[in-house]
RNA sequence: GGGCUUGUGGCCUAGUCAGGAUAGGGCGUUAGCCUCCUAAGCUAAUGGUCGGGGGUUCAAAUCCCCCCAAGCCCGCCA
């Protein structure tokens, strides 16, 4: 309803001034919204801004005042404050199967997250990049909108080249139990070990960086066989942590198809491109001073390249790309945009996200310095059943599994989605191992304790007779879920919708000690019945769409 | 050295892009609340030169300039 309730009022405020900006903006505890249209409109009309509001306030009134819409002015602000068929049409709204989504649209989206390279497990660096997509995937679902989630797999990196070289001259033992991608890191750390005590190695990677692009089957094969053996691993961590990608898309294959000549044959007839020894675009038009190298000087394709050629097919086949990508990435991605607008293809919505970093300093997969995904998942698993095992004993050990790894995977996910990405962060076990107050399993207790008083009220007739402050307000947050997916989804920013569903949970607190719903009586009851009703359906949608289990009972 | 990002009470963080009503939360600390719908909860108290300095504006955490600090990038790595 809110949506609506905006373009409505930012429609008659438009009309009434003439501005093409009303400022229109949430009117916090003043108002449902408030315009402080009235100080842009001073100058020109040589009047007091207060006095400006009192007039346009005077004359909305008249013209589209109602009892469900009060419009006044306070000092030079004009507030709009909904009534009771407002709240009455959000619940109704809110009641629905599905609520949050909007309107279907057209418009394929491929969305590219994670995208690690299969050189070792996930790391929490990594999973931060999962979050923020695998969110935004949901997001954008839950918007309507047809998507298709992609893993773009570097199937034949110098990495890939030195675990397959480890392999090959390192007899490293698998440890009982160990994981593949955990395995694959040990390799990978070994070999590199193996590389700094002997520099003549890296000739021998170079060698196989060269025949794997040539075409050599045996190569390939190991290559591929490594590959494939991480991806098992990482796959589980995916799934333990609630991400879903559509389609692993295999580098090599860019190759293989002959994508990356062709788009290597496409750049070589543009003015900006340059051939020494080897070939490079020059993008100083584009405020960007580095070189960007396609081909190497001894023939072979640069990941550069070969991401181009990912992106020229994405850019054919979706109408809408986006990439997750971590900071290091801004320069290349940048590079890769000002590179497909030469070529006339549509470029990439690019969401970046700053590090995560240990106490100690950064981490390095190379020299196995990583909190691994599949560690904190473990730990905090471990911690989550504890918690769950002091407050409910009563319950089966099964149950209280169950219930640990949901209560996990929230704390995690919540934790890392809550932070706007553009700020770097400090991996801390003490806030991954919170389960209070601004966490996802408060959110989550939040919904149980929803469907803990709708299980024992039994059947009820809906009624909207709502009249304390703190169910209105509860109401009018439910109102404002489907614009929040509709910010998520056009400004790219999950963050906003974990924020959202801290701010229900918490009123929903504030309700359930303030309010009593099972004890009152008649329509009362009802009402608040109906109330809880659409606060479990809201909440319930913002966990989905943040890939957390919206538990009946924790 | 150059570029990008960040800097908000002891700690973490929202708000910054689209400037406006006393800068919201949380952790911590302190004081209350389970004969009452799940205390992973609620109610209060405490605590802020919005990194520093200029400028623009009726109005700046928000826009502009300079400086300081941290992270990232500046590979024929990915």
């Amino acid at each position: 309803m809110y949506l609506e309730k905006l373009h409505e009022i930012e429609g008659m405020l438009k009309a009434c001034t003439g501005e093409d900006d009303v400022h229109l903006t949430d009117g916090g505890e003043h108002a449902d919204l408030a315009s402080s249209v009235a100080f842009r409109l001073a100058k020109n009309l040589k009047k007091p801004p207060h006095q400006i509001a009192a007039d346009l306030a005077m004359e909305l009134s008249e013209n589209y005042g109602s009892d469900d819409l009060s419009i006044e002015s306070a000092g030079p602000y004009i507030n709009f404050i909904f009534g009771p068929e407002y709240v009455r049409a959000s619940l109704m709204a809110a009641l629905k199967a599905g609520y949050g989504a909007l309107p279907a649209r057209s418009g394929r989206v491929v969305l590219e997250h994670t995208s690690a390279n299969p050189n070792g497990p996930l790391h929490v660096g990594h999973i931060r990049n999962t979050v923020i997509g695998d969110t935004l995937a949901r997001a954008f679902r839950r918007a309507g909108m047809p998507l298709e989630v992609q893993y773009y797999l570097n199937d034949m990196g110098r990495q890939i080249a030195i675990v397959s070289w480890g392999f090959d001259h390192l007899s490293i033992e698998r440890s009982p139990g160990e994981k593949d991608d955990h395995y694959i890191a040990r390799v990978y750390i070994a070999a590199n070990a193996a590389i700094r005590d002997d520099p003549g190695i890296t000739a021998e990677i170079n060698h196989l960086m060269q025949v794997v692009e040539a075409g050599d089957d045996e190569t390939i094969r190991k290559f591929r066989q490594v590959v494939e053996m991480c991806l098992e691993g990482i796959k589980t961590t995916l799934t333990d942590l609630n991400a879903v990608h559509d389609r692993f898309v295999w580098e090599s294959d860019f190759i293989r198809i002959g994508d990356v000549s062709r788009v290597i044959g496409r750049m070589i007839r543009l003015p900006e491109c340059h051939e020494n020894e080897t070939l490079w675009l020059d993008l100083t038009e584009f405020g960007i001073e580095k070189e960007y190298i396609l081909r190497r000087s001894d023939g072979t394709s640069v990941y550069a390249t070969r991401d181009l050629a990912y992106h020229v097919w994405k850019a054919r086949n979706y109408d809408l790309v986006i990439d997750v990508l971590g900071a290091d990435h801004k320069l290349i991605g940048s590079q890769l945009i000002a590179a497909l607008k030469l070529i006339g293809e549509k470029p990439p919505e690019i969401v970046h996200f700053e590090f995560v970093s240990l106490p100690e300093g950064s981490m390095s997969t190379r020299q196995g310095k990583f909190v691994s995904a599949d560690d904190l998942i473990s730990e905090v698993t471990r911690k989550a059943f504890d918690e769950v095992t002091r407050r409910r004993p009563e319950l089966a050990e099964e149950e209280r599994t169950g219930i640990a790894r949901s209560v996990a995977i929230s704390a995690i996910r919540y934790d890392i989605v809550k932070v706007s990405p553009e700020k770097s962060t400090v991996f801390d076990w003490k806030e991954a191992l919170d389960f209070e107050r601004q966490s996802g399993p408060y959110i989550q207790y939040a919904h149980a304790r929803a469907c803990s008083i709708l299980r024992k009220a039994g059947e009820f007739e809906e009624a909207y007779e709502l009249m304390t402050g703190d169910e209105v307000r509860l109401a009018k947050c439910i109102a404002r879920f489907p614009y929040v997916i509709d910010t998520v989804v056009k400004d790219l920013r999950p963050h906003l919708l974990a924020g959202y569903a801290r701010d229900l949970a918490d009123l929903f607190n504030t309700f359930y000690h303030q309010v009593p719903v099972l004890k009152s009586e008649g329509v009362t009851r009802r009402s608040r019945l109906t109330l809880v009703k659409a606060v479990r359906n809201t909440l319930k949608g913002s966990l989905e769409t943040l890939g957390i289990d919206a538990l009946g009972s924790m």
